[in-house]
DNA sequence: AATGAATGAGTGTTCATTCAT
DNA sequence: CATGAATGAACACTCATTCAT
């Protein structure tokens, strides 16, 4: 039943490992300083690990950056796949903004790191968003107009309905800081925001009669 | 009646005109390449002056870019400033979002600056955050309340309400190359944007009869 | 029979050679042109090697004076402490201006590294001054303070004549230039010198009948 | 009787009072922190003039220090000049060591400003050196040998004890950081050591029975 | 798999000096 | 006489990357 491992391994488990222990490091030095705020040195001192070896692992600087951020858009795409065409609509989407949220909750870093990149022209993720992205995107739309042809939901753009969502959720995440100077450090806004913004989608899109 | 011509100057003509033009240069370049990835000389050439010359007019890095954000940060927080506690609502909060969109549409290189001074901690406006900022947001909020009391509007929270409406109008700005990938490049979708924002507001905040 | 290797050597071989090469070569640079007049690439070329491999020895250029300027005065006070308060006075204070005029002649860059500091104002090793070296000075004072006790020598102020047989010798090293444009490139100064001091100032102390 | 006033006047009065200030502003400078470690600007600010205006005057920063040197250099002289072979001996090296011990009180800067020059090998002053000064030197020594011929003083190295003279007074401006950390800031020390060298040389002088 | 040593190409900043007025 | 503006040349220091072991 076990697999059976192959002879030559293209990877030992040490090199597993330290690329994992790499990617949290550069995940948040990248995304507290951007690329070129942060320093290889720094992201070798958060892995525990000297410079040289570091990059025994990934040989450039931007290898590193550019392998962050694939992972973190792997799982940035998650909760949009969920949709389902023949669920309730209101609940779907109930569903997707509260998954977007719980990341901008448990993965801020993720999310400005995302955003570092967008700010700045994309210049290392510019074929993913015209790529998988915008295939995702587009599918995600056509579920909603789906809804919208049945007259199941108010007819909205549904492009700007997904962006809109993407910013409202994004926001507590990528700009914390400000939401905090405003709201106090240690107020649980998340909970609140995440009820107000559903309020306002739902309303938004229940059928006019 | 010639106006009288002061004896001391503080500046002279081609002093302000110079740090017009070094602003101007350090908004593109910093808004594009954020603080650290902007040299000094990009910015230099960019203002089509020497290094030094520019330097002889802000004497370090860092006064040229803060110099550039409390410029953009006074005209951010002008279409805040307009709400009038009397007016209608909905009607005042539709203003609000076209003047905010606008700020996107014709200044996403301002807006581009501020997001990124928030995604890495806002380090050099943490104090206009906290202060004038909070003040602004603190008095908006203080409206919004009233026009829920009086029944005008459905009860929701104000400071999510504010700050969804910035999240989503900022994005277009923000994300600006996340938006093309998707929609095409000549688009013209700040208008498309416009009306479905407006609407998804408008319906969250329609008293509940 | 072999001494064990230490399992963590806290410097290497080739790190140990290399601060000293670079001291030596700071010794030279900085004692001819003074702090502000060297250039790290000087010291650097003079050690024969990169400037960013020196900076990777001593990060900054502050670090390679303050290094050799404490190198420097360790072997500075050691003639001073040598004076034997049992010892016939006039002996131990000839041999005292000896080793200083011989300090004078073999290690006359760090004589002037010392007086360049002192002109300037000591900006780096004030704290040593008022700290080890009066303490040092104040206890030699004091021997020589027992000798004038006991009638060994004449009634004379022990600290100006400490002042003046540092100066005296150093002048040696410090005037060099000046010394060699008067009385010749080549000329053996150094050993009348040492006579004549050592004749004025035993003259000087010699007990009065 | 009243001097005629010439047509064209090479110096005007504010030339001449510029010139003045600025060499004034230039000493306390130059002295303080070396060729190298002065600026333009520095001097210019201490001497309440623009720079460019400061350079008007003195065309490069070498002029302005060669300047304040020779204006130093003629003053540093003058001392030496008063040694009257006739006089009594004694008495007359006391008159001397009184007067440079004065000019060490009275003009600590120009004094390190000549030591200064002498510790970096004499660059700019080489020259007057080898000339003008071993003149006066070696004249002084031949009315020291004169009395050494007479037997009015001892016989000793007349360039060496010249040479202990200019070190011990020259000490007292010179290390002057280093005398108060060891006797204190506000000791009148100027007076003590004085007494101390003419008594050293004094006695080192009195011709042997 | 890991590290100490080394370096070329920047990068912000200073400064003497010149230019134009 | 005086000054605001401008710049080339340096200079301290950083950093991604390579080399040797």
């Amino acid at each position: 039943m076990a697999e059976p491992q192959p002879k030559t391994q293209t990877k030992t488990r040490i090199q597993a490992i330290n690329e994992d222990i790499i990617l949290s490091a550069a995940l948040e030095v990248f995304s507290a300083f951007g690329y070129r705020g942060s320093t290889v040195d720094q992201i070798a001192e958060r892995a525990g690990m000297s410079k040289p070896n570091l990059l025994y692992y990934f040989h450039r600087k931007d290898d590193i950056y550019r392998a962050v951020l694939e992972k973190t858009l792997a799982q940035w795409l998650t909760p949009l796949r969920g949709l389902d065409p023949n669920g309730e609509p209101l609940a779907e989407i109930a569903r997707y903004i509260r998954a977007k949220m719980a990341m901008s909750r448990d993965n801020p870093k993720a999310s400005r790191l995302f955003a570092n990149e967008m700010l700045h022209g994309a210049p290392a993720i510019g074929d993913f968003l015209s790529g998988p992205m915008k295939v995702l995107v587009d599918d995600t739309a056509r579920i909603i107009k789906t809804w919208i042809a049945k007259g199941q939901i108010a007819a909205i753009d549904p492009y700007h309905l997904i962006f809109s969502i993407w910013a409202m959720t994004q926001h507590y995440a990528d700009f914390d800081i400000q939401v905090r100077a405003v709201l106090g450090a240690d107020s649980e806004h998340f909970a609140d925001a995440e009820t107000t913004i559903i309020r306002l989608i739902q309303d938004g899109l229940k059928p006019r009669s």
